[in-house]
DNA sequence: AATGATACTTGTATTATGCAAGTTATTGAT
DNA sequence: ATCAATAACTTGCATAATACAAGTATCATT
């Protein structure tokens, strides 16, 4: 899957999107890292859905390739390696958040509250700004 | 597939967004009817992506159970059928909007023009209506 | 009644994912 | 300085999903 070719290069955006990121896993793994702020390779892991140790290995792989995460090297324990979002990554923002949106419109057991919803619909681009400001923090300091 | 059962139930919106829709086809078949106005079988066989007829049988399948997509005789073919997108489809025009404008910012070889860039990005809502309101004039026709 | 069109189904090969166990490098304690 | 524990993977094999080729059922036209 690292190795993968490029072979649908139709030119359509969505065939594209789902070229790079339309399997089981990766979107997931970008919600950890973009929306709930995980970092390492183990809280990727303990997610509740579940994945398992080999192909979260090679998504990691694959997105680092891909640019759309980095990987660097936790200073302060150098067994870790810290996963970040890149600006292709946090560009992402706004489809997640309409993906949010359908999904708990749809899904009776959305663990989605109100007001969590609220936020989202009622003024995307200030939730957009946060959570960019919480990464551009933590990668200048 | 069609009789997959639902065991990812995290109530994560993401979880349950790509259980329903995290394969490798079925937003391709969703952009088909959504926003290319295909309606028929041999339509999305056509596709330049190659989607193989058993998986496109069993997509659709899984998708009208779904109620994402709803299919009915053609009354000027009976050979024919027409599948034609539900409320729960067209909600996806947010995300496939978003997903078109990242997609479209990093693809180097894609095939979206400038206009139809920022028609998407400039007034996403108008854009919405006339989808909407090409999807309504047939229906009740 | 025969022919072609349309929408599938079936069988098998290939590829992707899941699961269990093992490996390497670093760290913190003795 | 040594050793057990931790973190991040890798490897091998079983199972599931997808791809490819061929076949079948139904309706429409002649």
């Amino acid at each position: 899957m690292v190795d993968m070719k490029y072979k649908t290069r139709t030119g359509c955006p969505c065939a594209y999107f789902l070229e790079l990121l339309g399997d089981k896993w990766s979107l997931l793994i970008l919600r950890d890292v973009i929306i709930l702020g995980k970092q390492y390779y183990h809280e990727f892991l303990e997610s509740e859905e579940g994945i398992s140790t080999n192909i979260l290995a090679d998504r990691l792989a694959k997105l680092e390739k891909l640019k759309i995460l980095k990987k660097t090297r936790d200073p302060n324990n150098l067994r870790k390696n810290i996963y970040s979002p890149t600006e292709k990554a946090l560009d992402l923002l706004p489809m997640f958040i309409e993906m949010f949106i359908w999904a708990s419109k749809y899904d009776l057991y959305t663990a989605v509250t109100r007001e969590h919803l609220d936020r989202f619909r009622g003024d995307k681009s200030s939730y957009i700004a946060d959570v960019r400001a919480k990464f551009n923090s933590t990668t200048t300091r």
